[in-house]
DNA sequence: GTACGTGCAAAACATTTGCAAAATT
DNA sequence: AATTTTGCAAATGTTTTGCACGTAC
């Protein structure tokens, strides 16, 4: 099982020329301009099987979409995501993850996961985005 | 704005007999089973208006469904759920906190936002999970 | 040659929305 | 009486699925 198909190959080209996390049908839409002929159903079922395996880190945005994105780290880590642009930084946070287990384990709670997404501006949007809060500048 | 409504009324008062985070459907559904006449686009209405309004704390699961619950802590504070059974703690982490600063500051992100979200598997259902992933007892 | 993967269109979901009728203030 | 809320059904948007066909092995 798991074959070597041309659809399965491109999309994982398609992935690793890509620096944010992306949706299934921005990343079939991606595809589809760059001259690949996919069905949206493949990139679908290929997105799921590769994140299954670990291949691919996946995010459920906060409309319940799901975006794909390989990563570096193949471990186990955390993102720092930009609001505006979707710049990504991957971090580690080990000191997090101890608190996180004691706290888990004064309540008795066992076989613990957890999920932790920072969502922020970077510095490219962080002033912009203020000056539009204010409806401009002073 | 913001009337009384019965509809309005009978949401608040199903959550509150609430223990776990539940969907707009299931609390629909409990509500028709409780014998209150409700249209289920007025739940879905009143839950996002309630969450909007902090009353509510809402989770997005893993496959993009959102939950509500009314928390007991009304500021901002972290879930550890059990897997089984939605069993909910609340929890704060101010250590916690500070780190994810630290580290946003670090890569010079501003106007951070976070979502933290524990599973587990609380005491009553530790062991017995256990025991099912191994196809049964030794 | 056979089992797995693909493509398409239809189905399945959760959620949102338009609009007329009903209820609140 | 004015205006918000409701209820229903239809619309929307994402993801899944059934099934015939194509393809990797």
């Amino acid at each position: 099982m798991q074959r070597n198909t041309r659809q399965r190959a491109a999309i994982l080209e398609t992935l690793s020329r890509q620096e944010d996390f992306r949706s299934a049908q921005q990343i079939h839409e991606q595809m589809r301009s760059d001259g690949e002929t996919v069905g949206l159903a493949t990139v679908y079922r290929n997105l799921q099987a590769l994140s299954r395996s670990g291949r691919l880190d996946v995010l459920v945005a906060g409309d319940g979409e799901s975006l794909y994105r390989q990563c570096e780290d193949t471990g186990h880590h955390h993102h720092l995501v930009c609001r505006e642009c979707g710049r990504t930084v991957e971090f580690l946070a080990p000191k997090l993850e101890a608190s996180m287990t004691a706290i888990a384990q004064e309540h008795g709670f066992t076989e613990v996961d957890h999920t932790l997404e920072v969502f922020g501006l970077c510095t490219e949007h962080a002033a912009q985005s203020a000056a539009e809060d204010e409806g401009g500048t002073r």
